[in-house]
RNA sequence: GCGAUCGUAGCUCAGUUGGUUAGAGCGCCGGUUUGUGGUACCGGAGGUCGCGGGUUCGAACCCCGUCGAUCGCCCCA
């Protein structure tokens, strides 16, 4: 092209519905993250290098091909965080939050993977995240998982299911692991070229591929639940009916594992229904939000042992579901103010200025002539536009014309702000009650 | 890293077997009562057809390369 520049290779500049649905998500998160008392938590976008490599696993993709590293001016390797679990337990580490724990933690951001665009999947990419650590207790998980359940209840989407595995404890997770491989060796040769890879770097995984070769042999793989220890067991169990109790709709999935080496016990995805709308929007990205229990990653850092169990959604694929079901709220139709000349743009300055300090919004139409101001307050979606010149100012009032019926009526100017609102507010709750 | 499709006005796209000044809708700007919108009508601005090279008398159209986008595989949110 010419020499203007191009944004980056899987970045986005998100602008208009999108970026709505984008705030709409956030918002919806912050909210339901006080009520289930989390605690807010920021943190730096890039870390050293080894706090990723260490706690995510050498040999996964993230670590092996998809981070963003560089070196800084000192020569030390940084790293622009592909998640947010490892810095968060850096973070953990590093401030002594011991003496919070148990400690429920939630923050959202940017993240940064070197994967190939596709739908739903970017370079720069943006997640919502909640922490439990400190508890190694089933509750925890329970109410993790209540509260993901409840935001994405809360953001309309529908045709979504909580698909929930266990990996056992340690122990568990490796006889499971070797039974896996000693079963998918024995056929090896007959097995897609990527699972033949996947037997030696992640044979876990084999059991969610999508070639059919491999379905075969995944049907009478080895289930984990034959390995179970007592204690997982039980653990699993109070999960799942504490998800009952909670009025949680789940699913059991045996054959989801996660990716990442840090994860025991409870594994848990949210996924699109087959067949449900959901699904056709997200293409061939199918996991909205996903996690689950990490209890031995804080030692990877060089921590004392330390439960816990967290997930992490993706904002754009949230926001591509976000039905348009909301009810209109009084910040959907902004209050439009029309001056008509010099001196009335200074008394709008006044008048805007109250009614926005009163919690309204306001568009105010400054350029072209009456006509133009006009068009501007109606594709500002106003219901109400408040017009005045001179010949107004004089008699000291404004017209209050409704954009819907197109009557004008008279207000007096100290009567601004209460006879507006009240009309305005009234206006608005019989559009809420008409949507009902 | 691999594969497929695609790149024409701000946006969505049309452009017949290569043929002269490249079109439409929407949007934008202006006008149809210079103090009144949503509908309608009129006018206008805006494109070296992603970029580079090649074939040809002639390329938006054919060939090669390159960059970018989209979708899928791997992996993952």
């Amino acid at each position: 092209m010419s020499k203007t520049p191009q944004a980056i290779r899987g970045t986005q500049d998100i602008f208009g519905p999108d970026a709505e649905a984008f705030a709409f998500v956030v918002e919806t998160f912050e909210r339901v993250r006080k009520l289930y008392r989390f605690r807010r938590v920021e943190m730096p976008v890039f870390e050293k290098t080894e706090v990723f490599a260490r706690s995510i696993g050498e040999t996964t993709d993230i670590v092996s091909k998809e981070m963003y590293s560089f070196e800084d001016r000192g020569g030390e390797s940084l790293t622009l965080r592909p998640e947010f679990t490892a810095g968060i337990a850096r973070a953990y580490l590093s401030n002594g939050w011991q003496q919070h724990a148990p400690v429920k933690l939630a923050t959202h951001g940017p993240l940064f993977r070197y994967e190939r665009p596709q739908k739903g999947r970017y370079r720069q990419f943006h997640q919502i995240d909640a922490e439990i650590i400190g508890a190694g207790e089933p509750q925890a998980d329970v109410e993790l998982l209540a509260m993901a359940d409840q935001i994405i209840r809360e953001l309309g989407i529908d045709g979504v299911t909580l698909h929930l595995n266990t990996l056992g404890d340690g122990d568990s997770r490796e006889a499971w692991r070797a039974a896996l491989v000693e079963h998918f060796r024995a056929v090896k040769d007959e097995l897609s070229e990527d699972s033949q890879e996947r037997l030696e770097k992640n044979p876990l995984r084999i059991l969610d591929s999508k070639d059919r070769r491999d379905q075969r042999f995944v049907a009478d793989a080895p289930k984990i639940d034959q390995f179970l220890s007592d204690d997982a067991r039980a653990f699993f169990d109070a999960v799942t009916s504490g998800l009952d109790a909670a009025g949680v709709k789940w699913t059991r999935a045996e054959s989801l594992v996660r990716g990442l080496d840090y994860y025991r016990h409870t594994a848990f995805e949210f996924i699109p229904d087959e067949g449900s709308e959901a699904a056709g929007k997200l293409g061939s990205q199918s996991t909205i939000l996903g996690g689950g229990r990490y209890d031995g990653l804080m030692e990877s850092l060089g921590g004392a042992p330390t439960p816990a169990v967290g997930w992490a959604a993706g904002i754009e694929r949230l926001a591509m579901l976000v039905g348009e079901k909301r009810w209109p709220s009084i910040d959907d139709f902004p209050i439009a103010v029309v001056p008509i000349g010099a001196s009335a743009e200074e008394t709008a300055q006044y008048i805007s200025s109250r009614l926005r300090r009163g919690g309204f919004s306001v568009e105010m139409a400054f350029r072209g002539n009456v006509k133009k101001r006009m068009q501007k307050a109606n594709s500002a979606n106003a219901m109400i536009a408040l017009i005045f010149g001179d010949s107004e100012l004089d008699q000291g009032i404004v017209k209050m014309k409704d954009l819907e019926s197109g009557v004008e009526t008279e207000i007096l100017l100290p009567n601004i702000p209460d006879d507006i609102v009240g009309y305005l507010v009234e206006k608005v709750e019989a559009k809420k009650a008409a949507s009902l």
